[in-house]
DNA sequence: AAAAGCCCCTGGATGC
DNA sequence: TGCATCCAGGGGCTTT
């Protein structure tokens, strides 16, 4: 579930609840994605000072330290002084003064991270290979473009890729191509500059909305406070094969690339 | 260097 | 009801 929009409605329910709390233990539940990668009572007496995003992963700055928390494909936190009893799916917990943050990742394709700082390896390994922030003034067209240019590969795929910019997964790839009447096949090489203008402006903007929108909930995801989203009720293409475009009336039209399913209407997004 | 496949894991929906 | 199959928001690793 958890793209950009997801991830920062998570961040922003719970950053200043934690703000100032100290930690006062951690346990860990079945193995997820990564070990920790230090002893879970080491954490206990630090304090949170910041909740930060980059891409996917939250960044949850302790005074000495940090911890990376990427939500994988099922993943979802909840932030609580009082949280319901553990389930089988609750792999991460940690209880601080102000409250107990939880993962609950029934596939466990999450992971939470411990790193001595950003530039350690354990965090490196994660973030330095990210491409620009969607919603921040790093978010360069020139750079955009410069960047698409040089892949043959589809667009959808070079857009979940992330490496060129972040935070834009299956769900936002195909509406973000939708909006910039921009067919999922077409090799990026081939995008023209006003093209990828138009793409660079829609990746913002449908983000941006998403988020004003809680996030998309399709199964189970919910912000720290237990709150779904509402942006899957506006999608234009995401899961509507066969049904009409709301634009044109067209039936939209599925198809897959690289094992992940796509949506696009053929007369919106004519190539 | 870039692209394509495979794989991690669990659960829900669908089909026989 | 039971069982097999396919699919799902991600992304790292290995192979071409």
């Amino acid at each position: 579930m958890p793209e950009l929009p997801e991830v920062e409605v998570t961040r922003l329910s719970f950053a200043l609840e934690i703000a100032g709390a100290k930690v006062i233990s951690v346990c860990m539940g079945k193995p997820l994605r990564w070990p920790l990668g230090c002893l879970p009572t080491a954490l206990a007496g630090r304090s949170v000072q910041a909740v930060r995003r980059r891409g996917k992963y939250l960044l949850i700055d302790l005074d000495q330290g940090l911890l990376l928390v990427h939500l994988g494909m099922s993943g979802s936190l909840g932030f609580a002084s009082q949280l319901p009893p553990a389930g089988a799916h609750d792999h991460f917990e940690m209880l601080t003064t102000q409250g107990t943050l939880r993962l609950t990742d029934p596939r466990r394709f999450g992971a939470v991270v411990y790193a001595d700082s950003e530039d350690a390896p354990q965090a490196c390994k994660l973030l330095d290979k990210l491409g620009m922030e969607p919603l921040s003034d790093d978010f360069d067209i020139d750079r955009f473009h410069v960047q698409l240019k040089r892949r043959k590969a589809a667009i959808k795929q070079v857009l979940l890729a992330g490496d060129v910019v972040v935070g834009v997964g299956n769900i936002y790839a195909s509406e973000v191509l939708f909006w910039a009447g921009v067919r999922p096949t077409l090799s990026a090489t081939r995008l023209s500059w006003p093209r990828s203008v138009k793409l660079h402006a829609a990746i913002r903007d449908v983000l941006a909305r998403a988020v004003a929108k809680g996030g998309s909930t399709l199964r189970n995801f919910s912000n720290a406070n237990g709150d779904s989203g509402h942006f899957q009720l506006e999608t234009m293409v995401y899961a509507r094969q066969g049904q009409p475009c709301r634009v044109c009336g067209t039936p939209i039209k599925a198809l897959r690339q690289g094992q992940r399913s796509t949506f696009y209407c053929p007369l919106c997004q004519k190539a």
